[in-house]
DNA sequence: TCGAACTAGTTCAGAACTGTACCACTTGGA
DNA sequence: TCCAAGTGGTACAGTTCTGAACTAGTTCGA
């Protein structure tokens, strides 16, 4: 490899915090925090607080927090579940919906700049590699 | 356009937490919190506290809570800087630049670790189209 | 030479985050 | 049925982070 694995990682990093900085005044601007914006786009996949804290790799007292705002804030409601009466089973509702799709699209729109200067193709790939390497057989 | 760009960030996001979650309990033992790290990673083409900052995408109150913990543990020191006696210029002490290059390789065998459940094709094609996104033209 | 306007860096108080301890419910074996 | 071990979620207190205000040094025009 002529690239250090250490300096694509690292590279790729300040991409991605320099799109998500570039939109975080549109999220503030739907009343998202990026944090709260993380758990909002993440709920449909993931419904339940612990199941979030680890696909999102944060705590689950952090979960905790961002939960209880975004239920404050009308973006979703906790209901029982009938399987396990332990768990919070999270639901968006219809606000909670729609400001995660304007956010997506405002992120979309920041990264799309970036994305602009590469041919459509390599985006597919990109998206495919991506996938492949989230994997959940992937590493352990 | 065929693949959204939200989707491709979150991806991309998600793979690099995971990548440095796996490795972070390394930089622990060196003596690093994360945050740390990315100072030390950078402050050799940002040798300023402002310059970091805005590298970095983070505060100029928290780069000087980093920069006093990077300082007290013997990886940097400040300099007055000859050209602007306002500046602190930074620079790495031996052993600073050992830990920086051992974090390095600790990233390195994390994120290889992943990159080695994709064909060796694919491995290409992503640094190929990283580095391009990456590339200094891109955006502004 | 002066001082008004800047820029670099720090301090500090309040905000944000999270480790730990905890309670509630579930599971599985006796 | 019982209870010990396990999992889901939260509360709270201690830690970390950061906005705002501040000090130090610089620049520049009169």
């Amino acid at each position: 490899m002529s690239v250090d694995a250490a300096q694509l990682w690292t590279l790729n990093h300040r991409l991605l915090t320099v799109v998500l900085d570039a939109c975080s005044a549109e999220l503030a601007e739907l009343g998202l925090e990026t944090k709260e914006f993380f758990v909002l786009a993440e709920v449909a996949a993931s419904p339940y607080p612990a199941k979030l804290a680890t696909a999102l790799v944060i705590p689950k007292a952090s979960v905790t927090v961002y939960v209880r705002n975004l239920v404050a804030k009308g973006f979703m409601r906790r209901e029982i579940d009938d399987a396990d009466l332990r768990r919070h089973r999270l639901v968006l509702t219809d606000e909670g919906e729609a400001a995660r799709d304007r956010a997506f699209a405002a992120l979309a729109t920041a990264f799309d700049r970036r994305l602009a200067t590469i041919p459509p193709r390599d985006r597919t790939e990109l998206q495919r590699i991506l996938l492949a390497l989230l994997e959940p057989g992937a590493e352990g």
